[in-house]
DNA sequence: CTATGTGCAAATCTTTTGCAGGCTA
DNA sequence: TAGCCTGCAAAAGATTTGCACATAG
């Protein structure tokens, strides 16, 4: 990890309002360390962890997917029933689920164009509208 | 069940190559015997067989939503990673999904109008478009 | 009669939780 | 020091599966 990803890191973890262990910097530096956006689940973390010699239990990593979610860091996606995603990118926008190799990734959002939307119901306000293309094998 | 209900339950089988049994039967008459679209979800399903008195075990409540769903005759959804549901109508059209009471309905198709989509990856095709309207209470 | 379907209990898989010890502010 | 974190193992929930018995065609 370079210093300037350090301060990166560090200071997403600050605006999280959480502390910042070794094993929450480790995270934190796979998930936005290269600026790049990520879409994980807490197995394909882990193995990335483990891939790079950091040590962190699955469990803190499912812990911490979860503290980064509550703080508004990250953005927990629902594709697939069998393991959750998560995704670093916190605006509303459209993904592709590859449904053969289970990966998800962003679509892009200028081509996806939502003209109108039914009113939210009495008492209800649109929390987020979620859009996946789910794509197969031509 | 009527015996209209009957007929059309059993069609409603045929069509998907799937044996007229008495736990089909008393499923598929819960789930399209009204002529009503429904989403359910196993459990909930499950709670309907007993609340009307028909005997059918959890395991195959499973197993025939998975048998409906890989002969065509309903659609899987996935909003929550806790559980999966099921939809008896098998165009691809938006849904709310209510997240306090974990309840999943139809949206009105007509006002969800998407103008543009990207174009698949090569080598891919889209198999679906799921778009997801998220409730919160207001 | 033969291939399917069903029920039960056990197995699986992902995710959460309790608790003792470690670490940040 | 006080409170938040972590790791481990156990618990929890949803869904699937193995196998013996039942049933549709």
């Amino acid at each position: 990890m370079t210093t300037a990803q350090h301060s990166l890191v560090t200071s997403w973890l600050a605006r999280g309002n959480l502390r910042p262990t070794r094993q929450r910097l480790a995270l934190a530096t796979l998930l936005i360390g290269d600026g790049e956006n990520r879409h994980v689940t807490a197995e394909s973390l882990y193995a990335q962890t483990a891939a790079c010699g950091e040590k962190v239990s699955l469990a803190t990593v499912y812990n911490t997917l979860r503290a980064f979610c509550a703080a508004g860091l990250i953005n927990e996606i629902v594709v697939d029933g069998a393991r959750n995603y998560f995704d670093t990118r916190m605006d509303d926008h459209p993904h592709f689920y590859w449904e053969d190799s289970h990966a998800l990734t962003d679509a892009p959002a200028d081509e996806v164009v939502i003209t109108s939307l039914p009113a939210a119901p009495a008492g209800m306000q649109v929390a987020r509208v979620d859009v996946v293309i789910r794509l197969k094998r031509a």
